[in-house]
DNA sequence: TAACTTAGTTACCGATCGGTAACATATTAG
DNA sequence: CTAATATGTTACCGATCGGTAACTAAGTTA
C-alpha cells in the first residue's frame, strides 16, 4: 500500500508516442479526461489522485480544477463514459444480427472473450468501481446499479426473445457468465482464465432453456 | 471522494454493543484485526486507514503498530484469512456429501446464495480486492491469484469426478457462475439479484456435461 | 515488592490528499 | 494592436495518509 504502489505523480507526458499527431493539441479538459479513464481503469480510482492524473496529462493540478469540479465529478463523468462506451459496443454487436437473439447473445459473449485476450482488459469497468466503492457512496452506487440493471434486463428481454420457456432464469444464468468472465479477468491473464468457457456454457444453457421439450422419443 | 465517503476515525467503541461479555476482554491485536477484516470488507481495503481501524477497534494508532508491522502487513493477513475462512466453509460443505461431486456443487451454490441473503454479504472479498488493487502490486495478487486458481482446480476436480465429458469447459462454467455470483452480489441487494438463478444453471450445465449421450433413440 | 509485559496518550514526522489564490504566459479573435 | 480566453507555474491551505518517539498507567508474574 505505501511503497511502491499504484501510480506516482511526476513524469513527462511526451516519452514515446506512437500516434504522433493528435496528441497534444487536444483540449487540455480532453486529454485530462482521457488520461483520468484509462489510469482509473487500470489502478482504480481511489488508486490515483488528481495530481497524478494532471501530471500524466502534461499538464497540472490547477488546470484540473478549471475543467473539472472536484475529482467526484470526474470520476462520475468517468463512469458515464465506461458506460456510454459499453452500450455502443453493445449496440454495434447486437445490430449485426436483427431478430437473432440467440445470435446476438453469442456474438457478445465472443466479443468479451476477444477484449479479454487484451492485456489491458481489467474486466468490467463500472463492476471494479462497485467492488472499490463503499455501499454507502451513493451517488456512484446508483449509477452502477441502474447500468447493471439494464445488462439484466436486455439479457432478459433476449432470452424472452429466443423463446425461452424460463426467460428470467436463463437471462440471469447469462449475466452471471458475462460478469464472471469480467470478474475472473481481473486475476487470470490473457487467455489463460475460465472466460474461455463462457460461450460453450452460454450454448448448452440456451439449449436447455429454448429446444422443443421432447417428452418422450421424437 | 472527498466528503462523507468511507469510513472516518473516532467515535468509541462501546456505543450500542450486542454481544456484551465477550468484547472488550480479548488482546488488542485481536480486536483490531477483526475490526479491520470487517472494515476492509465493507468499505475496501484502500477506503480504510490505520488510524480509523485503532480508534474503530478502542484502540490507538500506536497500539496498532505494536501488533502489525505496517498496514501492508495487516493487509495480507486480512487477505489470508479471508482465504482460510473461504476453505473452511468450503470443506464444510463438501464434506457433507463425500463422494458425490454433484451433490457437492450444487450445495456449495446453495450455500453461497443463502450468505448472499445476508445482508453484510460483499460478495468475494479477496475478489473485490484484485478489483482495487493495480496488477503490479505483486505480493497482494499474486496472493489473490493462488486462491482463484484453486477454486478453479477444485471445480476442475469436482467436474472429473461427476464423468463430465469436458471437465475443463464445465469446470471453468460453474467458476463463471460462481464469481458471477459474488461479482453481482455486489450492485443486487439481499435476493434481488441474478444469483438466485445460479444453481438452476448448475444443474443444466452439469446435466449437459454428464448425462449419457443418447446417439438415437435408446 | 520488583521486574516485565501490555496498553493508552500525546505529539510529532514527511508525504500525499483534494482544493484554491495569484500571477505569468501563450494563443486567438475582434 | 488589443482584448479576451486558455493554459502553465508556484505557492499555499487544512486534512489525512502511513509510521514513530517518548512517556505513562496499568496488569501480570516472579
Amino acid at each position: 500500500m505505501t511503497s511502491d504502489k499504484s501510480v506516482t505523480a511526476g513524469g513527462e507526458p511526451e516519452a514515446a508516442h506512437c500516434s504522433a499527431a493528435p496528441a497534444a493539441k487536444t483540449r487540455v479538459r480532453d486529454r485530462i479526461f482521457e488520461t483520468a479513464c484509462d489510469l482509473f481503469y487500470r489502478h482504480g480510482i481511489r488508486g490515483v489522485g488528481v495530481d497524478t492524473i494532471a501530471a500524466a496529462a502534461g499538464s497540472n493540478k490547477m488546470s484540473f480544477y478549471r475543467s473539472f469540479t472536484s475529482k467526484d465529478a470526474l470520476v462520475a463523468e468517468y463512469l458515464h463514459e465506461k458506460e456510454r462506451e459499453y452500450w455502443a459496443w453493445w449496440d454495434a454487436i447486437v445490430t449485426r444480427y436483427p431478430l437473432d437473439p440467440r445470435r446476438q447473445v453469442e456474438a457478445l459473449f465472443e466479443a468479451q472473450l476477444e477484449i479479454a485476450l487484451s492485456s489491458r482488459c481489467r474486466g468490467c469497468a463500472l463492476g471494479n468501481a462497485a467492488a472499490e466503492i463503499s455501499d454507502d457512496e451513493d451517488e456512484l452506487s446508483t449509477l452502477v446499479r441502474a447500468y447493471k440493471v439494464k445488462v439484466r434486463e436486455r439479457l432478459h428481454a433476449m432470452a424472452q426473445a429466443m423463446g425461452a420457456r424460463d426467460a428470467e432464469t436463463l437471462g440471469d444464468s447469462l449475466m452471471l457468465l458475462l460478469d464472471g468472465g469480467y470478474f475472473t479477468r481481473l486475476i487470470f491473464p490473457l487467455g489463460s482464465g475460465p472466460i474461455s468457457a463462457a460461450l460453450a456454457a452460454v450454448r448448452s444453457l440456451i439449449d436447455v432453456h429454448c429446444t422443443r421439450r421432447s417428452i418422450n422419443g421424437t
